[in-house]
DNA sequence: GCATATTTGTCCGTATGTATA
DNA sequence: CTATACATACGGACAAATATG
């Protein structure tokens, strides 16, 4: 392996004192975080060895995690072969703005029995997105671009949908990092989200679907287009 | 291996030849179905030792097959406690309907771009349910019912969506497993089911997502007065 | 194509911590 | 409160499959 190590030991803090969550789930939490923000690029192996040594966990724990990450799409594992970090392929870009497409509408649609909780997560979201495009945060853009999406599912006030529309978002992911051009592909939506979410604010669900539904045509275009272009 | 036990010795036949799946994933293929055709009623504790055992695998497997489930959200695991079947509550019975709701009139709205095969996949169930009605196999009427609505999320035409769709459904059987009645579950469900199907087919789409969505209100209330009407 | 090294798949033993009778 | 049962997590072992020279 190389001498910067790329994973970090966070589990080291405090491992027993009313500790409710598994180390095997601590784990996940780490692998999963290193690969939606990238250090764990799509194709990445996971060897059982060197992972468990880094995270000081045994293979049986490690092994645990794996399956969790696998089963969130982030992983896939190869029998007798290891684990990578998932290779998105066109098709499955397309598939997961079908159903990101599919959930956040009918959300929308519903967005009048949301309480104001969830009606203000949108502006957050969009504020956040904001401030991050002056200060030409573009990774950050792109974060709260995500924030916004989930905030919008969450208007159908369903847990399941929430959890689900979670993981799509993290498989997306997977997408953008083989892309490179984060500021291209986000600041366009940033004006589409504050329209979306004044639209939201203001009782016009039908028409805010419209608009989402639009915006689904083109980011889905733009984005499978680009895809395919790539190399492999 | 015992010879009176709950569980069946599935896994015994080819272990090791040109055995694509793992066993943790077979163990879990096992319980998924012990749990969702009922021999494992909500509930239940699987201890991971007499499980373990009856299925011939060791704790380390077994444990990774837990995992699977948990996340499925079949099994419920509580820290140092174990594992245990699934007990839905109403709210998540109200849960499951929403999303439901969403993916499946999402579908029927596109059912237009949908091919002939997956268009005829709804008329497969809902004949196969006449079929199990007219014989009175009530519960095979409910697996019917099931079917049908897993074929109308695939109108969706959607690898993902049909992946959640089926773990929405296996996790709903948890719900029916506390009910009693079959019959009167299902059996109402036998004419509208056709009546959709001959709505998607002949391409009233609109139509035939309004009157889904009535469905759904029918349904849910009538499933969820009943619930909380158990005792617990 | 072959022999070897590496890695995974699976099982077992055990020490420790936690919940419950 | 003690004792028992069980889950958690680790490390070692060996077979099987894959990767490497």
């Amino acid at each position: 392996m190389t001498t910067t190590d790329p994973w970090v030991d966070l589990l080291a803090g405090d491992r027993s004192l009313l500790d409710r969550t598994s180390t095997a789930e601590r784990v996940a939490d780490v692998l999963r975080q290193r690969i939606i923000e990238g250090a764990l690029p799509p194709g990445t192996r996971l060897s059982e060895e060197s992972a468990g040594r880094a995270l000081a966990v045994s293979r049986n724990t490690l092994r645990e995690a794996f399956r969790l990450l696998v089963h969130e799409r982030l992983l896939v594992h190869e029998f007798h072969r290891g684990v990578f970090v998932r290779v998105l392929t066109a098709d499955d870009v397309v598939d997961l703005y079908r159903i990101r497409r599919m959930l956040e509408t009918s959300a929308v649609r519903r967005a009048g029995t949301a309480d104001a909780e969830r009606v203000a997560a949108l502006d957050h979201a969009v504020s956040a997105g904001e401030l991050a495009a002056e200060q030409e945060r573009w990774r950050d853009v792109g974060t709260a671009n995500m924030r916004f999406h989930q905030a919008v599912a969450g208007l159908a006030c369903s847990p399941r949908v929430d959890e689900t529309m979670r993981q799509l978002l993290a498989e997306l992911r997977l997408a953008f990092h083989v892309m490179s051009r984060p500021r291209e592909f986000h600041e366009p939506y940033l004006g589409l989200n504050r329209d979306l979410t004044e639209l939201i604010v203001a009782g016009s669900t039908a028409e805010a679907e419209r608009r989402l539904d639009e915006y689904f045509d083109a980011a889905e275009t733009q984005l499978v287009d680009a895809y395919r272009q790539l190399p492999r």
